[in-house]
DNA sequence: CATGAATGAGCGTTCATTCAT
DNA sequence: TATGAATGAACGCTCATTCAT
């Protein structure tokens, strides 16, 4: 898939490469555009124009407009993939690791939420390709939290009576909210204390103990 | 206000609930045709067709096909506000109040889980008349439980020291995951059970206490 | 036509009292909102609305709302009508009076500009009811300056070889061009010497004699 | 500009003429439907069929329907110009240049006349893009006889004091009424006869001079 | 006479997608 | 591979007019 270092055909390639470079044209001005106006108001013309090729040829790189936002999202995962592998490469202690995660998802979530919501929004419907396509990313991306919440259960760090689905949803969901609040209306914010309150609650509960 | 024996007030009476009737079975087909195949894919001919009218007496009613989401919406927070409401005249007790009002929400949520995924889609987003009505809506809903928990923090059952916007959002964000994942599917699910856990995570947390 | 002292029924004159009442309001109200409107971007129910009936009601007053716009010109040349009819009563001068005529068309057509506007658009176009009431209102009011042209020709004050037809057509004309002109933007004129300038060239001509 | 021998460009100039046929072929058959039935009554699909293509096509080319209308008037404004153009390179006497400016405009009015109708309708009212268009394209085809008629008034030939509107408006107000009576109705008449009772009037007036 | 709820044909416009060149 | 002209089904919405009450 990758390989492209043998040289039987240099012209092959060299095309293989200004198409590639035309594949990733459109995909970003889809990705900037959508971000602008939804997939909806956003027209397959407006992206090719704004990428400089013709309608058509949108076309011969994207099955349909669902699959452009689909190209986008495929892109975002590989970006938030690469971001929690590295951090699980790095963070040995799953309490650090954690943490690590979830400012780096609240980090990337944050800058990209305008195409979060969009893909939040075709994704978790209907039982397209792309749905499952989103599911199989979602899953994987969420696989490292929870791997890291079973660490810590495994060590006995977290209590082996929570359900983990139960803590994954909660981290998630009580993020998603927050962003609906700060980020459409770019509401100022501080990550670390945000995330040391998010922690507290999750790990310690907001209930007084006596 | 509901009985009158003059003549004329009856016949106007009964025009209006004529009328009344009308547009409350555009609004329940409305309903139903939403939640089956979304507003998108939902033709005002449809809902037109299934509520027995011609296409013109749609419009009649509501201003335009997004009025027609706002009066399903209306209609949706009408019942809930009316269900935390009663809840809160009858339970006392605030720990209680919060538990029966998460249930409450769970249930509801549950029942017209395709509706509030599409009402919290456009709500969400954008800045239409549609959006300020379900800030308003969703604003009102959510305060009984922001009382509720504030009440508790009064009461030092909860600690002062973590944020109200945290636990609301910690709440409602993670019955919307669970949400995603069940109802759609329509996965089966304890509710005590799952409320049992829910409570004791944000009440206690995860966290194992040495 | 216009009697009704004739006491048989009181009730049923009151009655008709009333009914013309209603009948001149709706139309009040139709001239003020054709004229500020036009006639296509006005709609029935505004105009009933205006005239404080329903939307019905006005249908049992005009067959349709091309009758409306016709009990308008009606109206009007009734006004115009009037005021032509007693300038040739009082003014025995045939010169004098072309004089006053034209001032008084200018006048009026000067007041009702928007309202001549409409009428003209839709009077001169089609073979409708409305364009063949139009027509011979026209002809008829017009008549009175044809006569006195005629007058003027018998008595050798214009020249027997220039056609009255091209006269009047020259008169009002240059009036409806002055018009398009000054009337829509309310670009201020003066009238008499407006009119001067146009006795002059239609009498004398701009041509130099040597 | 208008030849190339290079291959590409061969290619491009030929689809760029299929285009430029098909969007005259639109306009052609939108000005035939227009003058047929008036802009209200014609629908888009209407023109798309005449014209054989996809109603889709009709969109590509002009913005809207009124643009359709638009692109009709400048069609017709160019011929105009032309005509007038020609006429003022080829005639040098001003006064025989007035005349033959007259009596082509008169025959393009006659020809054309549903159209001017329609268009002026359109174009002396409101304050839209139309409207402006029509503005200016009947501001520089009047600025010609304008022009012609000031240079009368330099070489002393019409009178100074009648000012130079004034005798525009009569001279297009006189032949726009007469216009309404003959071509509508398709009356015959003799067009030099017309021609020179109007410059006769005119240029001499009416009155009888003892 | 008055009402106003109901009608429904009809319109302009959009835009993802195709395909001949 | 790229182009961009052409497509055409589909949709939301309007509003003059009717008619049962």
């Amino acid at each position: 898939m990758s390989e492209s270092s043998n040289g039987t055909n240099a012209r092959r390639r060299r095309r293989s490469q200004k198409s590639r470079q035309t594949e990733q044209e459109i995909l970003n001005q889809a990705k900037i555009i959508f971000a602008e106006r939804g997939h909806e108001e956003t027209t397959t013309k407006d992206i090719a124009q704004a990428a400089g090729v013709a309608e058509g040829t949108v076309f011969r790189y994207f099955e349909n407009k669902l699959g452009l936002l689909n190209g986008v999202m495929n892109d975002i995962y590989a970006r938030l993939q690469a971001g929690v592998d590295e951090i699980v490469a790095k963070e040995a202690d799953s309490f650090r690791r954690l943490r690590a995660l979830l400012a780096y998802h609240l980090r990337v979530v944050d800058e990209e939420w305008q195409l979060f919501r969009i893909i939040g929004q075709y994704g978790r419907y209907g039982h397209s390709e792309f749905a499952d396509n989103f599911y199989q990313l979602n899953k994987k991306y969420a696989k490292v939290f929870v791997m890291t919440l079973e660490d810590l259960k495994a060590s006995g760090r977290i209590r082996a009576t929570t359900p983990t689905p139960l803590i994954r949803d909660t981290l998630f969901g009580s993020i998603e909210h927050f962003a609906i609040r700060h980020f459409a209306s770019q509401r100022p914010y501080e990550r670390d204390e945000y995330l040391n309150h998010l922690l507290d609650l999750v790990l310690f509960g907001c209930g007084s103990r006596m």
